[in-house]
DNA sequence: GGTATACTTGATACAAAATATCAGTAAAGG
DNA sequence: CCTTTACTGATATTTTGTATCAAGTATACC
């Protein structure tokens, strides 16, 4: 069992849900697909090793998910939603607005807004996602010498 | 004719797009709505002053806002998508992973970061969307105290 | 271990949202 | 004007997400 889905299982019993092999397969699929996947083609990759679990689980899987804070759904190019994982506490995109591209990248200064943040409006932040939108660089070049 | 939509519709132009009847009226109630609307909602929007405006011709030129760089995209606890501005180079949301609440803020701090990764990827920023996630305060005690 | 209970599951049906297609329309430029 | 080509909107279709409910199973308690 991989040590970042043991971490996630654990989380789900500590907040009262119960420890079900569905949900532990989901995660561990989850956690392997290295994210940015969408609820349809994670229960096809679930399937792959147990063909019974039904595509309503997943989907039922990502919204507790979601409620824990482990996950986000966003867009990227396509209708249907992607999932990312939020458990290292923030995820950083370069994203695109024409290829629809994304990049990753680690470099944040969030904290300090965070933090002021968070006592104004008395919330408890537990992760974050900044999205840098543009052009990347050849569709910048594309677009200026048009 | 709002100061913001024509702004918008003067973007469309200047990327080689026509100025039409239907992406008038478009972007004008999109402006209007204050953001945070989805494509169909947009569209019933539209069609209260312009009922012949059709749905298909809502999606594409949210699709070329886009691309344009000025809405994005986001999830917010329902199935469909929202639409938010982005024509201010900024969006920052505090968003309640129980409740799905959202709570506007302007301060950001990203600015730092924006340039040096910028430069790192050789990508064109001209916007960025700046999410904290977490419980906020109703969500928090109803959790704590159960 | 056995049992009761509430939580969870998955098949099915359904609704909502997004996309493909294409003949007709109108914006832009000359 | 007239021509060209991007754009539109009706329609059909696919994809994505949700509601329901009988059957299954994780957990607590004995
Ligand atoms: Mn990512
Ligand atoms: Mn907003
Ligand atoms: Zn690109
Ligand atoms: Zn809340």
């Amino acid at each position: 069992m991989d040590r970042k889905a043991e971490k996630i299982l654990n989380r789900i019993v500590q907040n009262g849900y119960r420890r079900t092999n569905a949900r532990q397969a989901i995660v561990t699929a989850l956690v392997n697909s290295a994210g940015h996947i969408t609820a349809d083609d994670l229960a096809d990759n679930v399937r792959e090793k147990e063909p019974h679990i039904g595509r309503m689980t997943v989907y039922r899987t990502l919204e507790l998910l979601c409620e824990l804070g482990v996950v986000r759904p966003i867009f990227q190019g396509t209708g249907a939603a992607h999932y990312i994982l939020m458990d290292n506490g923030g995820h950083h995109h370069l994203i695109c607005n024409r290829c629809h591209n994304v990049m990753e990248f680690e470099e944040c200064s969030a904290a300090m807004v965070m933090e002021k943040v968070a006592k104004q409006f008395n919330f408890h932040i537990s992760s974050h996602l900044l999205e840098l939108h543009g052009l990347c660089e050849e569709c910048n070049e594309i677009s200026s010498h048009q």
